[in-house]
DNA sequence: TCAACGATTAAACAATCGTTTAATTGATAG
DNA sequence: CTATCAATTAAACGATTGTTTAATCGTTGA
């Protein structure tokens, strides 16, 4: 044991026995992603779904070019995957297990946080 | 439906029947305090037991008033807990629901993002 | 009471983020 | 080709974030 202090609790043995700082690094990219209540929201929305940038910029109340700038966002974190047909541009949730764990995660903590809707 | 488009899919019903904004609002709050690389690895580490802040400087490799400064977020929204002991005071992950979501969570996309380890 | 240690607070700084506005690209219909 | 609609990009701005340094608070032991 390296640590300043010993009190004896078996938390020290974390200390040479965990993930990397730069893969903590990598998860908190993730999460910062859905930090933002925009993005959340468009997360949620496209896990239902797809939709394209007018009918989600009418949803959120928001200017095309703001939702265009978020859907990037979570493109590049892969997070989402988008289609073009004609002159529009389908959104939806990639489809891998990091999307589902955090829908799950998602739907979990918003039971939490706001209690009744079925 | 009062969407611009309408392209009949499902997720149109969706802008009548979803959480509010600032519900969402609520969740980007929650992810917002693990989109920092340190606080992750922080929480990370407290949901394992307790630590002091000294040895959690040292773990991190960071100053000590740089780590309360992250603790005091991550307290603020109810993701860990204090007690104080003598000169010490000891952190740990917060006993509740949400929690142990955000855990699960974090322990399945460290999974996928860091593949090998036992 | 005073000295030492652990922890927090405060102020300052650079860096990042989200929105807005305007301009631009891509695609279709006339 | 040109006009129009959908979407993206770029630049600019204000606001927020994380770290550092220094000072302060709280507790214990001499």
């Amino acid at each position: 044991m390296a640590l300043p202090h010993d009190h004896g609790t078996s938390i020290e043995k974390l200390l040479h026995n965990s993930p990397a700082a730069e893969d903590f690094q990598a998860l908190a990219e993730v999460f910062r992603q859905l930090s933002d209540g925009t993005r959340v929201r468009i997360f949620w929305i496209l896990s239902h779904g797809e939709a394209c940038v007018t009918n989600l910029s009418a949803m959120l109340g928001m200017s095309s070019p703001a939702v265009s700038h978020h859907l990037r966002l979570l493109k590049e974190a892969e997070l989402i995957t988008s289609r073009r047909e004609g002159k529009e541009v389908y959104y939806r949730a990639a489809d891998a297990s990091k999307t589902k764990l955090l829908h799950d995660a998602l739907e979990g903590l918003m039971a939490i946080h706001c209690p009744m809707e079925e």
